[in-house]
DNA sequence: CCACCTACTTGACGAATGTCGAAAGGGTTG
DNA sequence: CAACCCTTTCGACATTCGTCAAGTAGGTGG
């Protein structure tokens, strides 16, 4: 792997290397679409802390959020994860 | 993904998400074996830095090392890479 | 046996980065 | 406007990265 692949690689696994980050892609997995207000009672923590970490996993593209009236509704990008899974272990698939 | 199951995961990942780790594990993919003295021109850094960067790689059972004689050799671990792999996205595999 | 060298690991340190919540701000609805 | 949802800024605190220095392990020559 090069230099620069190696970089772009490893910011995008950081978004995804935390427990609140994979608990929080869990639940946007499982329920289609789910609002700020609905996942940070679901991990225990406070709105700004799950912005935060929704911001991480949206800047490295796993989640997308729309807003719609004064929810904003959040929902997983299987095929970013699928392409993390494969850099990983490109003989998996 | 339970809380205690996410923080597994997430311990695992970390050991992954850099970029050095991420070359380092390149390295051993490629070359089979290979010795921290000649790993560490490889990235550029000293041999401390790589002992440690390696053994948080061992600690998270990717890679593990064996000493013979005056080298230590290490080789990655496919399986475990490939079990990662499928965390990320069970539909892949 | 001893000194000496190479290969590697470990511990401690400063610099940089990440995590979290309180407070403040922007949007949206009633 | 008041209430609600969400994000952003700021500050405290913890974690991580790379290096030096010291220590261990194995090999070599006197």
């Amino acid at each position: 792997m090069g230099e620069d692949a190696a970089l772009e690689v490893a910011v995008r696994l950081k978004a995804l290397a935390d427990p609140v980050r994979l608990r929080l892609l869990s639940l946007l997995l499982a329920s289609e679409e789910v609002c700020t207000c609905d996942l940070a009672p679901a991990v225990d923590l406070t709105e700004a802390t799950v912005s935060h970490h929704l911001g991480q996993l949206k800047k490295a593209g796993f989640i997308s959020g729309e807003r719609r009236g004064m929810n904003v509704y959040y929902r997983a990008h299987r095929d970013a994860l699928g392409a993390m899974a494969q850099v990983i272990d490109p003989a998996c698939c």
